[in-house]
This record gives structure tokens, C-alpha cells and sequence, in this order.
DNA sequence: GATTCTCGGTCTGAAACCGTACCCATAATA
DNA sequence: TATTATGGGTACGGTTTCAGACCGAGAATC
């Protein structure tokens, strides 16, 4: 099976900053627990604090008038939340949960400001993940727009993937709808569809990852370009 | 008919530019045609200038691995190409060109990273629009994933008509079918729709707003709310 | 072991879109 | 004016996805 875009470990992006970066951050970091369904910003809100995740999963999800939410981006312990704040403002229009257990560390906003205020090579790593971040929501754009349920989901199956430990992960159909911004039984149907080829086993709750490579065959180019470009910039 | 969400009026981020930051990028800027079709920055290649359009349109496009390009993003004289630069890297896998001609301003990449280098205030400037355009790229993998053809269209005129002087865009079934990702015969109902029903006056080639509002409303829920992020951050 | 809740498989009818092709109107060009 | 290129209207058959509902299987609780 091909490996995976992320390997094990923590923070990514805590743990490639110089010593004197990471010393900036230190003194204001706390461990915290991510559990599921944990809303770590509120739309329109301002964002108390930005978090690290060393395992788990976190959504970015636009949310539109009623139930016409979707998820724009996801992150892991290769990214961090908060990209507002490293931006330079102090909220914004989506909101960010859990969506996969996990552990991480959160710093209040206000104390990151002022270590990016104090270290512009800080402030350039979080820009340089917030450009991949970017990159990545405008690959689900195209997806959106032009891949098919099964594509999409493979792509989605497979960035989950690269940021959870083993090959399982534990999500439901109607989790996965409200992520792809389609119906229950529409992902039933495309779960069952990879699974009949052997890609992904599924089981009540949880999809195995079987064969990655021919996840990404089937995402049929939706997912890796974002991914690859990450490698350049953080490989 | 409701205002635009942007007035006339040359470039947005550089007449809003202290006079030292504007001191700093001024020595290096040209005065440049934005022709049709003109190709500012290609995919995966060192970008060599930035532009800071001051009338007409660019567009950003997510290009798959054929012909399943699709646009990401739209820039006008409220923003700037080459974000990517002001993001610490070089080059993006996207690409960027003229969509609705016009003219504006460009620097080249390196003298840009050195003015940011230089100034703080600068650099934040361009951060807080690379914000605003994350949140319009979040949208349209909203409106890609979640909107019918003829509210994303709406969506799309109306961001364009934010862009252009006048109420009358120059553009044809078969390039709005690219920019939307959509077959080029359901451009052409989606126009004739809007047009029935006296949102928008069609004619060969061209497309006139006639009524904002009804615009907004029939975009269902898919324009706005980067827009008025935008307003926040700027106005 | 019985009850309750969650999850997922399935069905029906309808709507939205697709790929493709054909043809006519308009505009530019010779 | 005749020709050519481009833009737009339309039609056909087929696929994808939708909205909504129903029901059984598995897991958790009592």
C-alpha cells in the first residue's frame, strides 16, 4: 500500500519551528483534549483560541443559510486552526469542530499575536501552511464542482486517512454526507460501491482503508495535488 | 438597484496604502494592459510579476488533469494576483489570467518580497485580502457543492458586476461554462431563466444586470457573505 | 433478555445535469 | 455581397443526484 501524505508524530508545524519560535509559543501552550463534536470556533465569532492537533481530526465547515453546510477544509496534525488570526483578523464567516477525536495544544489568540508580532519567521511558517490550507479549499472547489460522489469520497477518505494513526477510521454515513454536502443514502451507496472493489472495508461506524492506491485511482485526480504541493513546501 | 459592493475607482489595496508602504512599492510598479485571455501567472512556474488590477477581471482556475478546469477564484481592482508570493512561496499549482480586459498595475515577485520584508504594515495589508480571498474560495466549493447552476450563476454575475464598471459584462455561454464547470447548454438555460424572470437583460456575447437585488436573492444564500467579510475587513 | 437508539440498506419518483450533436443567427472578414 | 467563424438555442437519451420514507440490523442501555 503507498504511504501516507503525513507520517505519525505530533504537531507538524510545533515541531519544524526553530527553538527560539517554539519558545515564543511555549510558555502559552496547553495540552487539551479534542473531543468529537468539540466546536473550536464559532462563526462570526472571535476565535478565543488556535489549536495544534497532535492526532484527530478538525473540520472547516461554510455554513449557509440552513442545512446547506459543507465542509471547505480539514486539518490534522499537519496544520493548525485559527488561520484568521495568523491573517490578521479575529474571526470568521465558518465554523471549526472535531470530527475525529483526538489530543492537541491550544494557545489563546491574543498570546499568538504577539508572538507572531515578535517573530516574522514564525508568522512565515503559519503563512506558509495557510497558503497549502488554501490550496487545499480550492481543490474541494473543484471536486465540488466536477467529481462524482465515489471520487469525492475516495478524496475524502484518503485525507482523513493521512491524518489519523492506522487504517481505520471511525465515521458514519451521515457524517459523511453533512462533509460532502450530500445526501445519506447517496454515500451509502459510494461506500458500498469501493468496498464492492476492494478499496475500503466497511463495517458499522467505521471504513478500513484497503487499498490506497486504488483510492486515489478512483478519486480520479481529485486528490494530490494539494497534498504533493504541501511535501514541496514542508517536505 | 442595490449598490455594488465595490465603487469605482482604481486599485483598492494600493490606494489604501499608507504613503510609506505606497513609497516602498512605487519605485518598482508599472502601468500595464490587461488583455483578453492574457496568462499572469501558470501553473506550477516561479511567479514573475503581481498584478494590482485597477479595472477588469482575472480569474483563478484550479486545473485538473484535462479539461476539468474550474474557477476558484475571482480578482478585480478590490484585490491582487500572485498571493502565493505574499504567502512565503513562489508558485502555486493554480492558474491565473484575464478574463474581462483592463488595465492595472505589476510588480515583480522579488521587489514585492522585499518591500514585505521591509514593512510589517505592507505585508499585513495583503494578508488581511489573501483572507478575504480564502473565504471566497470557501464559498464557491459551497455554491460548487450545494447551489443549482442558476444560483450559481447568479452568484458568479454578481461578483463580476462587483468588478466592472457599468452594468454590462462582455462574456459568452461557452467561457461562463468553464468558469461554473458546467456543460455549456446549461449556461445558456440558466441565462434565459434569469433573463425571463428580468434579472438580467442577454444579448450575444454580453450580459446586462437589470435588477441586483433579484440577483441576490435568486443566488439563494451563495453570494454575500464574503463580500460583506470583505466590506468588514476594508471598509 | 427486552427496549431503545443509531446506523445503514433500499425503494420510488422526480429533478438536475451530462455528453453530444445539429442548426440557425449574428458578427467579422473577404 | 458572399464567406467564414463564433455564439447561442434546442433536442435526445442517459446518468447522477435529489427528497423523502421505510425498515431491518447492530449496539448500547436497562
Amino acid at each position: 500500500m503507498s504511504p501516507k501524505t503525513l507520517q505519525k508524530g505530533p504537531n507538524r508545524i510545533l515541531s519544524r519551528l526553530s527553538a527560539e519560535d517554539f519558545a515564543l509559543l511555549e510558555p502559552h501552550l496547553t495540552a487539551v483534549d479534542l473531543p468529537l463534536r468539540r466546536q473550536l470556533e464559532v462563526s462570526r465569532r472571535p476565535i478565543e483560541h488556535v489549536y495544534f492537533p497532535d492526532s484527530g481530526i478538525v473540520s472547516v465547515v461554510a455554513n449557509g443559510d440552513k442545512k446547506r453546510n459543507i465542509e471547505v477544509g480539514l486539518i490534522g496534525r499537519e496544520g493548525m486552526t485559527g488561520l484568521a488570526v495568523v491573517m490578521g483578523t479575529d474571526r470568521s464567516p465558518h465554523q471549526t469542530f472535531v470530527q475525529s477525536a483526538g489530543q492537541g495544544r491550544r494557545i489563546p489568540s491574543d498570546d499568538l499575536r504577539e508572538a507572531i508580532h515578535q517573530s516574522r519567521p514564525l508568522h512565515q511558517k503559519f503563512l506558509l501552511y495557510a497558503h497549502a490550507f488554501l490550496l487545499q479549499t480550492g481543490y474541494t472547489a473543484m471536486a465540488n464542482g466536477r467529481s462524482k460522489i465515489e471520487e469525492r469520497l475516495a478524496r475524502w477518505i484518503l485525507m482523513a486517512h493521512d491524518r489519523t494513526d492506522g487504517d481505520t477510521l471511525a465515521l458514519t454515513h451521515e457524517f459523511l454526507s453533512i462533509m460532502l454536502g450530500v445526501r445519506r443514502p447517496g454515500v451509502t451507496h459510494a461506500v458500498n460501491l469501493l468496498e464492492r472493489i476492494g478499496l475500503i472495508h466497511a463495517s458499522r461506524g467505521t471504513i478500513t482503508v484497503v487499498d490506497r492506491e486504488g483510492l486515489e485511482e478512483s478519486s480520479n485526480g481529485a486528490y494530490g495535488t494539494p497534498e504533493s504541493e504541501f511535501n514541496r513546501l514542508f517536505g
